[in-house]
DNA sequence: AGCACGCCGACT
DNA sequence: GTCGGCGTGCTC
């Protein structure tokens, strides 16, 4: 027999498969999916069997397979199936794709174990090999004595088992400062040392070299002098199971009605449209419990940040110890033994972040995406793929349904929606019948003008008191992170910006320092501007820190906690701001993007939205959408429980139809209004839309290429609109340029065209192409 | 990816 | 004359 294999070589010459000889001895155990061992040219290297055959094409000398790599395949007809989607559609390689499924741990250390099965049905020569031991190391078994044993798989009388090296959990280098009396000599231990004495905390070694700029050598010298000392951290996540007791809740006629909707036997895509606070997750639960019932299995995908224990534990308490949760921060062999017991079927529910569509569950009854709108689910490279993509094939292959649910979903989704292409649930009210909040917009142009020069307009200060005063808790919600968006010269107007990528930098109060957003260059907080020498530098723009200064000057006596990327690194961290603002341990919760998101607390009863500008006007067609999903989003963190919750929304464009709609919480109102432009726009759903993005170290070279690209589509052309090439939003990031093509309503000569163009760049190391496809 | 073949410049 | 640069092409 032949089989059609795929070689582990993320390169565009060698994308495609290769025909090797399956020698009689791996008859019947190289199958679709096993990996192999194949001789390619003069290497060795592994490879995947995409499929198998009778007869080959190729004309010379064929070769043979060398060896099985799992003994049990790790992949199956639906995976190949499904990678060979991924790199057909997604510009990726199928070895990428492949990759991608596939647990680390497989790939780097494994032994595979002979483990005997019944040792009186071996034939002689294996019952020698067996005489002292009950098992055997595979590898150091010579080539006849290997061939026996897979004689012996065959006849059931041995198992394999594939033995994963644990790897040592990743540990993190800390600096700890032991005694400051001491003086180093030179002056980077100075300026070291000072650092570090003003820090009052200990720091990642990786931080003071990477970010801060200082050398190794520097720090190994502050050691030998006694000044500091470096420990290991352990970098690892316990996960610790709070198993909240199950609480049964009876469904509103409302949740019944659309939980009897569901047809369990049919590939239907369903879109469960409710508002935050109504009661997705105990329909999820159920519809879960009824494909249980059915011996068939479920996937749940949420977004990572999600991954906490709010939603875990209660999914958790209910199916007890029924699920798998694929947290990212899983260490390597973690993840590889949640995978053994899905492919064990030791679990019938898996929950997990993105890459959790692939667990390898064979028998599917049901696929959920809770917060279907999440950006979280596209995975940009290696490979690029989204996951709602992925679930729907999966949902197809195994004839399941496949759940959206979202309070406010992509207009794309929606229209297909109410086109019947899915099936639409609609959830219009919280389970406890509790009114969404009410959202009060303040015109920040009238506050300049009444003379408040102050972030909290005089509406949002008021609330702020009279929260506090009444003991319950708020959330202020601002998307920039640091001190301020920029340091600006107020004398010659020049801004402090990094030198590897287009942004300004951003002032951190707790350094001193200024820092770059994108790349993380890091430099000391400058007192004179560089161009002019004046000392009239100001801070523009308001960040977490800003507003935290502006609530203390406000409410002195205001416990105040910070939520975003500088606090909160890890999920610890998360966890940790998260159980201490439930315990009312503060009252007032300051942060960006990341508090928008599945947090639930009884006590908060006020949520401001500092500047609800800054995401309307982030440059894409679906920046619309994103800003009212944003406010819907933080909007929802308000009045959950028992108390009447209220929003104050700060913007200088109150009249803009985002703002408008969200006021009123009228998803289908923005709908209409998104629609209508995007029909007029010939935007999706009503284009496709591809977008090119070309990048280099050389500006010119970058541009001359752009417009190469762009000729060359234009050639082929009839009415797709080719827009570009434009610097892209951000123009220079980490030392190279980047410009754009835009192109709507995508025929198919264009994409035959972007399909040849592509890998014409794959080995190009000065230019680098990257592609998106939305329809 | 890795390796061979092949065609031009600066050296013992 | 030849050693060695890296462009191009091939691997079942």
């Amino acid at each position: 027999m032949i089989a059609e294999i795929i070689i582990d070589i993320q390169n565009k010459q060698v994308n495609r498969s290769f025909d090797y000889l399956i020698p009689s001895y791996l008859d019947g155990i190289v199958l679709i999916g096993s990996r192999v061992i194949v001789p390619f040219g003069k290497l060795k290297r592994t490879g995947y069997v995409i499929n198998i055959k009778e007869t080959t094409e190729y004309k010379n000398n064929i070769k043979e397979i060398i060896d099985v790599i799992d003994i049990k395949r790790v992949l199956n007809e639906e995976f190949i199936g499904l990678a060979k989607y991924i790199a057909e559609n997604n510009f990726s390689f199928y070895a990428t794709a492949l990759d991608a499924m596939i647990p680390t741990a497989l790939k780097i250390k494994y032994q595979k174990i002979v483990k005997l099965n019944n040792f009186e049905l071996l034939n002689d020569a294996c019952k020698e090999l067996f005489k002292k031991r009950k098992e055997l190391v595979f590898d150091n078994l010579d080539n006849d004595k290997q061939k026996l044993i897979f004689e012996e798989i065959k006849n059931n009388n041995v198992i394999i088992e594939t033995k994963v090296k644990c790897h040592k959990d990743k540990e993190i280098t800390m600096l700890h400062l032991l005694d400051e009396a001491i003086t180093p000599s030179s002056k980077k231990g100075k300026e070291l040392l000072k650092f570090l004495i003003e820090l009052q905390s200990d720091i990642e070694l990786s931080v003071i070299i990477n970010d801060m700029g200082f050398s190794k050598s520097t720090v190994d010298t502050l050691s030998k002098l006694g000044i500091i000392s470096l420990y290991k951290k352990e970098y690892k996540e316990e996960t610790e199971v709070i198993n909240i007791p199950d609480k049964i809740v009876n469904l509103t006629l409302k949740q019944k009605e659309i939980f009897n909707e569901m047809k369990y036997d049919s590939n239907n895509t369903y879109l469960l449209h409710g508002v935050t606070g109504s009661g997705k997750t105990e329909l999820y639960m159920r519809w879960i419990d009824e494909v249980l019932k059915n011996n068939k299995k479920a996937i749940m995908l949420v977004p990572e940040i999600s991954l906490t224990p709010q939603i875990t534990s209660v999914l958790q308490g209910r199916f007890k110890n029924n699920i798998s949760i694929l947290h990212s921060r899983l260490t390597i062999y973690e993840k590889y033994e949640a995978w053994k017991k899905i492919i064990n079927n030791e679990v019938n529910i898996v929950i997990g972040a993105r890459s959790a569509i692939f667990a390898p569950i064979d028998n599917l009854g049901i696929i959920i995406i809770d917060e279907c709108h999440e950006g979280s689910y596209y995975q940009q490279n290696n490979p690029k793929y989204s996951a709602i993509e992925i679930a729907k094939l999966r949902s197809k292959y195994h004839n399941c349904p496949l759940v959206l649910g979202s309070a406010t979903p992509n207009i794309n989704d929606y229209y297909y929606a109410i086109n019947n292409d899915y099936k639409l649930l609609e959830l219009p009210e919280r389970s406890n019948g509790k009114r969404l909040p009410d959202i009060e917009v303040i015109d920040l142009r009238n506050e300049l003008l009444s003379g408040n020069r102050s972030v909290l307009s005089k509406r949002l200060q008021e609330e702020l008191i009279k929260t506090y005063n009444k003991k319950e808790q708020s959330i202020l919600f601002i998307n920039r992170r640091g001190y301020s968006s920029f340091v600006m010269c107020r004398n010659c107007g020049a801004t402090i910006k990094c030198p590897h990528c287009d942004v300004s930098l951003t002032f951190h109060a707790t350094t001193n320092s200024l820092k770059c957003h994108y790349c993380g260059y890091t430099t000391p907080n400058v007192s004179r501007c560089k161009e002019c020498g004046s000392d009239k530098i100001r801070f523009v723009g308001s960040g977490t820190e800003k507003i935290i200064e502006a609530v203390n000057t406000l409410i002195p006596g205001a416990k105040l906690l910070r939520m975003d990327m500088d606090t909160t690194k890890k999920i610890e961290d998360y966890e940790g701001i998260y159980q201490s603002f439930k315990n009312h341990e503060a009252d007032v919760l300051i942060g960006t993007q990341m508090l928008t998101k599945g947090l639930d607390f009884e006590n908060v009863t006020l949520v401001g939205i500092v500047n609800a500008d800054l995401a309307l006007y982030y440059p894409k067609y679906d920046s619309t959408m994103i800003a009212f999903n944003l406010i819907e989003q933080v909007s929802g963190r308000a009045g959950r429980a028992s108390k009447d919750g209220k929003v104050i929304l700060q913007t200088y464009n109150p009249d803009h139809y985002v703002i408008r709609c969200a006021k009123k919480h009228d998803y289908n109102s923005f709908f209409n209004e998104e629609i209508k432009r995007r029909k007029l726009q010939l935007l999706p759903p009503f284009s496709s839309i591809i977008e090119i993005l070309i990048s280099s170290e050389n500006k010119e070279l970058c541009k001359k290429e752009a417009n190469h690209i762009k000729d060359s589509l234009l050639s082929v052309s009839k009415s797709s609109l080719i827009l570009g090439p434009v610097e892209a939003p951000m123009f220079k990031r980490r030392d190279k340029y980047y410009y754009q093509i835009q192109i709507q309503a995508v025929e198919d000569s264009v994409i035959e065209k972007i399909k040849y163009i592509y890998p014409l760049y794959q080995n190009n190391k000065d230019i680098e192409l990257s592609i998106t496809r939305e329809e």
